[in-house]
DNA sequence: CGAAGAATTGACCGCATTCAAATGCGGTGG
DNA sequence: CCACCGCATTTGAATGCGGTCAATTCTTCG
């Protein structure tokens, strides 16, 4: 069962996202492969390639989401981007891929050797636009690291997942309640490592949110935010 | 007088970069630029575009350093990336610039109207380049925020702008000493701000290396590596 | 129903921050 | 050339946020 796929229950159509909306909340992408592409389906939970390994493809992710990883020598492990339908990795600097990627759920996408990749002005046109969502993301992702406290983490994380609200494109509450269901297919532990924080400072964050009237949690994996905005006020950014 | 360009005394001529080398210890480019180029010039310490204002330029730097960086509502900065002689900003998905960019030293730069990167496919397929090389750097410093100690922070900080040491790419210690020179054109609030930490906090780091012999400070803007190696095995990478 | 893994909660600890004071350095003017 | 001033840096002491360690509870699934 793939949660992406029913993320959000709202279904307005896909507007421009904002900047700082996480990969994994973005719908099915519409955009059809390139010439050469090779499409790849994965099971959720499946190492799509490994940090260290030859750099041979890169990967457009049509549907689903994705994550990358890096690990230090003693095994402190950072998880470095989120991506869904849309976005892009394999491309290295070096010969060598410089993160693990993981599917989170099934996933749907588009390989490409990288030879094709060097090649095809058209693939590149395409991935350069990607990769300057992707980079912008990375930006908004070193300041949440770098200067965020453990509570503005874990709003930004939850605000990232609700698409059209939070940042410059946002909507505004809704008519009546201003609340979100949000499918969340990672654990504790890989939110910790995504926020750059320990799966326990995690859980105490959700505790207090929901202490706060600001969620509730159904099911671990999926949460109800029932005050978008107040938690859009714990994020720090604005 | 620009730091940058005698950042380094050692003149071994310049060879793929390691991965995660950042970008102020690169040389001037000998890249040519793309039709379309606006050749500028900016003294050091210059704001070049400011973080929220209209994205209508990018820029490519020909020579000198730039910092990127972001500002939270109430006043914590963070560095986002640093930048040298080769690497491109300005890019963004929205219409608006996410960082602010300021030069680190006298910088030349090409700057190219956004209309004419977005119908250059020449300008593309370079900046694509670098972009890829940029998003792996963010990768790294992503796992030193999320991760790394203080101590490791400011050693992998300082193993940065040794060129040609540490990571994959390292040419081993030079014959006899194993000692670099290296000028950091930043202060320590701004080193701090790039890593995720506190002026304070960088200056006991840096303190302490010096008793343990590692380096030298003969001016707080330059800074002698007597011991690559042990400073690298600090950095937690390796 | 029972077992295994994930999440929560509590108590304590330590690293980095905060607040504060002293020192060093660079630049300016006498 | 030297004295002085302003600013960056260094150093010290105390605090606190998030981490660590450990016990318990909740979920899920066979």
């Amino acid at each position: 069962m793939n949660h992406i796929a029913h993320a959000e229950i709202d279904r307005t159509p896909p507007k421009h996202d904002a900047a700082w909306t996480i990969g994994i909340a973005a719908r099915p992408s519409q955009d059809a492969p390139v010439a050469g592409a090779r499409e790849a389906h994965f099971a959720a939970r499946e190492t799509l390639c490994e940090e260290g390994a030859r750099a041979d493809h890169i990967v457009i992710i049509a549907q689903g989401a994705v994550m990358l990883s890096k690990l230090l020598p003693d095994g402190r492990r950072q998880i470095i981007e989120l991506l869904g339908a849309g976005d892009v990795f394999g491309l290295s600097n070096t010969a060598l891929y410089d993160t693990t990627a993981e599917s989170l759920t099934p996933v749907r996408a588009f390989q490409y050797e990288r030879r094709v990749y060097e090649n095809s002005p058209e693939l590149q046109r395409t991935v350069s636009q990607k990769m300057t969502s992707q980079l912008c993301a990375m930006h908004d992702h070193a300041m949440l690291l770098g200067r965020k406290t453990a509570a503005e983490r874990v709003a930004s994380f939850l605000m990232g997942l609700i698409p059209n609200r939070g940042g410059h494109g946002c909507n505004g509450p809704d008519a009546k309640a201003d609340t979100r269901h949000v499918a969340i297919p990672m654990t504790r532990q890989e939110i910790a490592d995504y926020l750059g924080l320990t799966l326990e400072t995690v859980s105490r964050a959700f505790s207090q949110l929901k202490k706060d009237g600001i969620l509730q949690a159904p099911r671990h994996d999926e949460i109800v935010v029932t005050n978008v905005c107040r938690l859009c006020h714990l994020t720090g950014t604005l």
